[in-house]
RNA sequence: GCGGGCGUAGCUCAGUCGGUAGAGCAUCAGCCUUCCAAGCUGAGGGUCGCGGGUUCGAGUCUCGUCGCCCGCUCCA
């Protein structure tokens, strides 16, 4: 697997798919720039994600937000709060822990302590027993409830200071251990902060600290009204998106799975109150099917039901992808109820609401959330279509099978021999064809070394010319998965290619 | 951020005891070639990640730094 990994690594830095940024000042971590035929894979993806949510749904409506957005919009969706840990180490076990967590999980101790001295005591007393009564008298259960209560007031105070001297402290004083080593070894307590912020105006002191969005989907929310109202829409409806997002990533890894700057795919469908988990399952098989369509092997994907909830959610799930390093986390369909459009209500005093003319009454609505990172989507279809198969003669070829909607090039355009008035119809030819595909001619080397160097980046077709083609305008037609070859006449060839080429075939699966 | 591994040509890698860098593939030009790479001739490409130190001399030893991979951690 490992191997694998490090081959499709190697492969898509020799075919032009991805380079490490900024490679020649030794690179940037975590970041990544695409080549040539990753640019175009890439953006066929992009392109296939939006005709199947825009295009193939009326009620569905594309946007295109800012990355910069006004500082407020982090405040209302709590990105500034929890994209913001205060991250502490145990040297001994070298595990890291939030110290907050640490804490909060400290303060639930002397809960828990207080607790259990009750239920002890009601053992004792049986069914005579006041528990109330007990919990505010008994000094030990008093003692424990007090230290939890002095304990919460301590550590909300150095929070809202961002005090990470006192969590420290804290640390220190209520000898908390770590859970692994047990030691009390702790380092300092440091600040993460995981959005990067810029500053709009020159001028430092006028300058309004900025944040690059963590995530597109609030671009989205800050623009219900603006869509709902400017574009009639009524309600169920979608609003649609793709674009960059940035995370100051702790630690960012495993290739282009987890990159500082990544592209998101994400729509947000709003819905009436009560009827969200309906589409909430509408759109979690949905998407599925969609990433079924794509071709691939179903058994690459499975779904992952979240049981512990972000604070907006009230159903989340992700579709996860088999990668070259296990599975993960593809795709997230979550159930964001009204959690964020109020939140804007309440920070900008502005009323998100649809008034509903069925029910003659207005109300914020809920939103489904479809979310799916443009990068992990291509790293999943590049892995998976990376394939070192071993042929009849015993030879070796490496070819990637993509979809050949999503195939950056198309077809190439080959004369069998490079004299004879071959080149000139191949010429000719790519012209024509240039108006609709994507192509690339080649006239160099033997035949077979083209057909191998096109099986590499994932070129479903070759359209060779040969002496007959000078004679009766037919071509040879090879592809890329079965070998085969095949005789076309120049003047269906470009239907032909229409029909094996476009995203239609794949549209139809949905 | 901690621990481990690594960094030499586009890719995969070799480089002995410290003596100014090699291979295969790839690329380019030409030849040959009538359908599945690795036939011939020739060419280009590396201040050995970067910076300091030791040394007469560093790819090799040493320190620092940057980056990559793995584990821990984090992950709306």
């Amino acid at each position: 697997m490992d191997d694998l990994f490090k081959k499709i690594l190697s492969h898509s830095k020799e075919y032009g798919f991805v380079f490490q940024s900024s490679d020649i000042y030794d690179g940037l971590g975590a970041v990544y720039d695409y080549g040539q035929n990753g640019v175009e894979l890439r953006k066929n993806l992009r392109e296939y994600w939006w005709k199947a949510m825009v295009q193939l749904n009326e009620e569905i409506v594309g946007l295109d937000s800012a990355i910069f957005m006004h500082p407020t919009t982090w405040k209302a969706s709590g990105h500034t709060d929890a994209f913001n840990d205060p991250l502490i180490d145990n040297k001994d076990s070298k595990k890291r822990y939030r110290a907050d967590v640490l804490i909060e999980d400290q303060i639930e101790k002397y809960r828990l302590k207080a607790e259990k001295e009750v239920e002890k005591a009601a053992k004792r007393f049986g069914d005579s027993f006041d528990a109330d009564l007990y919990r505010s008298t008994n000094p030990r259960v008093l003692e424990n409830l007090q230290k939890a209560e002095d304990l919460r007031k301590r550590f909300a105070l150095s929070a809202e200071n961002d005090d990470l001297k006192e969590m420290q402290q804290i640390i220190i004083d209520e000898a908390i251990v770590c859970p692994v080593s047990g030691s009390k070894n702790w380092t300092e307590v440091r600040q993460f902060n995981l959005m990067f912020s810029t500053d709009l105006g020159s001028v430092a002191d006028g300058a309004m600290k900025l944040y690059l969005r963590p995530e597109t989907a609030q671009g989205i929310f800050v623009n219900f009204l603006n869509v709902q109202k400017t574009g009639r829409m009524r309600l169920p409806f979608g609003i649609a998106q793709t674009g960059k997002a940035f995370r100051n990533e702790i630690v960012a890894r495993q290739f282009i799975f987890r990159m500082r700057e990544f592209e998101q795919m994400e729509m947000q469908y709003f819905v009436k109150p009560g009827t969200e988990l309906e589409w909430y399952e509408h759109w979690k098989a949905k998407r599925l099917q969609w990433h079924l369509s794509l071709g691939l092997n179903s058994s690459f994907y499975r779904y992952h039901d979240h049981d512990k909830l972000a604070h907006y959610a009230n159903a989340a799930a992700d579709i996860e992808f088999d990668f070259p390093f296990g599975f993960k986390e593809l795709e997230g369909i979550h159930s964001r109820t009204d959690f964020d459009l109020k939140r804007h209500e309440e920070f900008s005093g502005k009323k998100m609401q649809y008034f509903d003319p069925e029910l003659n009454e207005s109300y914020v609505p809920f939103v489904v959330e479809t979310s799916v990172g443009l990068d992990r989507l291509f790293l999943s279809v590049l892995s998976r279509s990376y394939d070192e198969e071993t042929l009849e003669d015993g030879s070796q070829r490496t070819v990637l099978h993509l979809p050949a909607p999503l195939a950056p090039i198309k077809a190439a355009i080959l004369p069998l021999v490079k004299k004879d008035g071959m080149p000139e119809l191949a010429r000719k030819i790519q012209k024509e064809l240039s108006l609709h595909f994507n192509l690339q001619y080649d006239e160099k080397d033997a035949i077979g070394r083209r057909y191998r160097r096109q099986d590499a980046i994932g070129t479903p077709f070759c359209i060779t010319i040969d002496p007959q083609s000078l004679e009766d305008g037919t071509i040879t037609m090879r592809e890329r998965d079965s070998m085969k070859q095949d005789r076309v006449d120049l003047n269906s060839l470009k239907e032909r290619l229409l029909n094996e080429c476009s995203m239609e075939s794949m549209l139809l699966k949905l």
